[in-house]
Order: structure tokens, then sequence, then C-alpha cells
DNA sequence: TCTGTGTTCTTTGTCGATAATGTGCAGCCT
DNA sequence: AGGCTGCACATTATCGACAAAGAACACAGA
């Protein structure tokens, strides 16, 4: 079985939210752009659409005959890409099940388990591996070496410094900067979450995200935005299996948002640092407490 | 063609130096930790040896029939590791062959070129990428993002903020710590190879990598310790092949070293830390000349 | 003249197979 | 009793193969 066709049958997916009855698909290049794809998946996409009976296909033309059923949407676990199930599946192991530092990681079991070959295992590891978890020893197995205090100490000592650094480049950006424009829109969404968060708290981790992306992405350098995607896997994987008092951390993480929005808004580098130095070391402290009770 | 035997052949040469004629070789178990492999190993090279007549071996003696001769040892080109022949290659071709930012990288065609299988270089390129200079287009190819000056400041940038902490970490780390005893010994080398640095100035570069590795360790973070491996890799390959004025370059950082170091013993921090930030800029200058050189 | 389509070709992602290398166990020698 | 050897087995590194996905190009239609 070589590569799994993910890529079409999400596009296909999502391509049936686009039917509108009575009207016509718009052109290939469209259609490409819209979805992600190339043309190759675009014609993929249209052949199967007519053979379902849901367009009629003839050159410019592509007339929408019938609204999508559910039937006709792919299952969602058959759209995701092989090395997100695997993530996934690996990510489940070693932060849920009770996986020691110092554990071997065997790729062949690994794959046999998920269900993949050993090359696609493999290249994830090597992935994976930059994450700081897990290493290799050449021929021979890789090593586990958990998620543990340590572990998260490390980590947030060098957030710490990248994330003041790209705070303080961020005040420094100029006025005109569309940053400004998108702190603000951000703002906005941290106000409107707040105002129902009893029902919408679970809506902080993609406002959280957002917000440090911005931040970093001000600093200008590829090594301290890209070490964001460490932080931001493991929150995202911590967090959505332990969320006890998440009601109550998220809620209390957005007012710090808040504040640390005005304080760049002041451009004034010690309100900023201020302000950063508060949510960081607030972030530090939970994310210690929930691994203290984890253990 | 599976797996290179090169693990044997290395270990083979390396093994060929300890025979002395008239002895018998080591256990198998001392031997696989003199070599560095396992028993398989070891085992495949006794066979060896006795085929070609440099041993008999029988049970727990192995008696050495005859010195080895040159033509004993394999060509050291069938020594090294596959990664290791894709990464000189790769990096002989970014760095010195003209590849201009923005240029697509083809695995296919990289394959082709260095005359392994896609795999290998694929596994390459994944491994690679966290040092920044490429990027991936899933499901197609990768960027070349170039060793330009952007990329150098931003690497040198974050190397700062590093080594700043890894030095005070460093000095405040106690007195009977083993690492002052390294500091020294590594003293010590400097002051000989700048006794002769006419001859000599070559080996700063292994001087220099082990300094600054015995720095970060101390940091105990091991985000700090693994970005040195970026650090080492940039500078390594580009001086490899950038050899103007290196004589008066590196007699000067040899200087500065011992300034460092000194300044270390001391283990006053704001000592440290002006050694350490006159060594860091100075380093950058001489990066930064030598790529408005090359470009 | 420009944008869209038909067609063909290239490249990537994934797999299974296979030699090299590593690992575990039972018996043997000192 | 403790380490060494002999042997059988497990795992890794690498390859080639092939379907999915992307890219190039010439022609057609507005």
């Amino acid at each position: 079985m070589p590569k799994q066709n993910t890529v079409f049958k999400d596009a296909y997916n999502r391509c049936l939210r686009l039917l509108v009855v009575g009207e016509s698909l718009p052109s290939e290049p469209e259609l490409c752009s819209l979805l992600g794809v190339s043309r190759t998946t675009v014609r993929s996409i249209l052949s199967q659409m007519v053979e379902a009976g849901l367009i009629e296909w003839n050159k410019r033309s592509k007339a929408v005959q019938r609204p999508p059923a559910k039937s006709d949407y792919f299952p969602e676990h058959e759209t995701s890409s092989l090395s997100d199930v695997i993530e996934r599946t690996f990510m489940k192991r070693i932060l849920v099940g009770g996986a020691e530092p110092g554990m071997q990681i065997n790729e062949l079991e690994l794959a046999r388990e998920i269900g993949v070959g050993t090359t696609s295992v493999r290249e994830f590891l090597i992935r994976f591996s930059r994450f700081g978890l897990i290493e290799k020893r050449p021929n021979s197995h890789w090593v586990l070496k958990g998620f543990t205090r340590q572990f998260a100490e490390e980590l947030i000592d060098v957030r710490e410094m990248f994330e003041l650094k790209s705070a303080a480049a961020f005040a420094a950006l100029p006025i005109d900067d569309p940053a400004w424009a998108e702190l603000e829109a951000l703002r906005r969404a941290h106000v409107e979450v707040l105002a129902d968060i009893d029902s919408r708290y679970l809506e902080f981790s993609e406002l959280d995200d957002r917000l440090h992306r911005l931040i970093q992405q001000a600093s200008g350098n590829r090594f301290i935005i890209d070490f964001y995607d460490i932080i931001a896997i493991v929150f995202h994987y911590h967090y959505q299996w332990n969320k006890a008092n998440a009601r109550e951390r998220n809620g209390k993480a957005i007012l710090e948002h808040l504040d640390y929005i005005e304080a760049l808004k002041t451009r004034r580098p010690e309100a900023v640092e201020a302000a950063c130095r508060l949510h960081l070391s607030s972030a530090r402290l939970s994310l210690m407490q929930s691994l203290a009770t984890a253990a």
C-alpha cells in the first residue's frame, strides 16, 4: 500500500461543502487555491463527484445536481495524514500511558501497533526527536527521556528567554505594522470568549497559540519561532488529556493575556516585560501543578 | 543493497591497530567496549582476521600471527556511514556550490547524485531540517533557505542568549565539579596549540568545539545543549571551506578563549559576562566578514 | 491575449524485503 | 561464582517498487 489518499479524501470532504444546487463549481485553478491542493487532485475530486451523481462535468461547466448527503462524506478518520495518526498515538502513549523515562522505543513494535510501515514510524521519530523527549542510539533503539518535571523546567526556561526577547521586539514594531491589527483582533476574541467563559473556556488553547505565535513572529528569528512548535505540541497534548481545573485555569490565563496585550499596546518596555514575566510564571506554575497531580 | 557494513569496516580498521605480534587479543566483551560495537560485529572482525591470516582464533585464545600491512585496512571512504556521506555532499552543495535561497531541493535527484536510495536522503533532510536551512512543503519539494547573512544573524543571536546563560551557570558550578578539571585541561591544550600556532592553528576548531560544549553543558538544559549542534555544524563546514585568514583568526580566538577561561575561573559573574560577550561578538564579526567575502 | 482544460511526466509518501548489526540465553571454562 | 563463548533471534538501515499528489506544457475557448 503506497501513499494514502488522505489529501484527496480531506479535500473531497471540504469540496462537498462548496456545493450549491443549481450553481456551477468554479474553475479548476480556482478550486486548487480554495482547497489548497494541486489540479490533479481537484480533477480526481471532480471525477469522483460525477460518479456520485453530485455534479455534471463538461469542460468548464460543473453543474451541481444535488446537495451532498451525510453518506457522501468520507469518514473523518480516513482524512488525517499518516504522520498525524502516528503523532497522536505516540503522544498518547508517552503522556497518558505510563511511560517511564529510560524506556526503549521499538520502531517495529510501534509500527505494528499503529498498523503502518516502519518507514513512517522512523521518519516520525526522527522529526519528533527535535522536541527533546526521545533520543537515538545509532544502530539500536530509541530511548524515551520522558515528559518529566525536569523536561518541563528546561522547556519553560528557554521559553521565557525567547518570549521576553520577542515581546520586546513586538513592542518596538513600527506603528503601521500589521501585527498591531492582529493583536487588536486577538484582544477582541479574548474578550468575547471571556464574556461566555463557562461554555467557551476550551477555546482558550487556540487563543493562547495564536497570541504567542504572533508575538514570537516579531522576533524575526527562525529559531525562536520554530521553538514555539515544541511548546505548542507539549501544551496541546498535555492539556488535551489533563482537563483538571481547566475552567478556572483558562479564565485566569485569559485575564493575564488581556493584561499582556494592554502592556504591549503601551509599547513601554518595562510594562511589557512585567506583564510577560507575570503570565509566563503563572503558566509555568500551572504546568508544574498539573504534572504533580499527573505523576 | 541493505545496510552498508561500514560499522564493521571501521571497527576492523581500528582493531587492526590493536594487534601486537605474539600477544593475544582481549576477550570479546572487552573488544566490544574498546571498539564500541556489539559482539556480533566483533566476532565478524575476528573471523575476517582469521581469513586474512592475521590471527589464530580458538575459543579464548586469539594469537596475533603477523603485523597488519597497509593493504589489510579497508579504504577510508568505505568506513563512513551513509548519513555522513550525504551530509558532506549536501553541505558542500549549499555552502560552496552556488546555492541560491529559494532553490528547490529534489530528493530523487539528490539521491541519484550521491548514489544512494531515496529513503536515506529523505531521512537526512528531515534530520537536517531542524537546522533551519531548509523547509518542507508537504507533498512537494524542500525549499532551500540558504546560508545567508540573515541566517547567520539569527543563529548568532540565539547563541549569545544561550551562551551567556550557560557561562553564568558554569561560574556558579560547585568547586568540586569535574567540569573545572576539564576546563583546566582545555586551558593547557589551548596554551600548547598557541605555543606552536603557525603549524597547529587548524587545531583550533576542535578546541573551540570542546570549550563551548563544556560550557553549554553547565546549563543543564537539553535545548541549549542541542542547539549547539547547529552552531557546530555550521561553523565546522563553513570554515572547512573558507580558510581565508584562518591563521590570524584562530590565533586571535585562542587568546580570547584563554581570557574567557580565566574569567570563568574567577567565578565572578561580571567578569564572565564581559569575557563571554567579547568573544562572541568577535566570533560574530569574523563569521560575518567571511560571509561577505564568500558572497 | 489571457485563462482554463487535457495530457503527460516527475516527484513524494509508504510499503515490504533483506543484509548488517545488536541482544538475550544456555552452557562452558577458569 | 563469575566471566566468556556459541548460538538463535530481534531490530535497524537501506533499497527498490508503486500509487498518490504535484508540475509542466500545448492547445482550446472566451
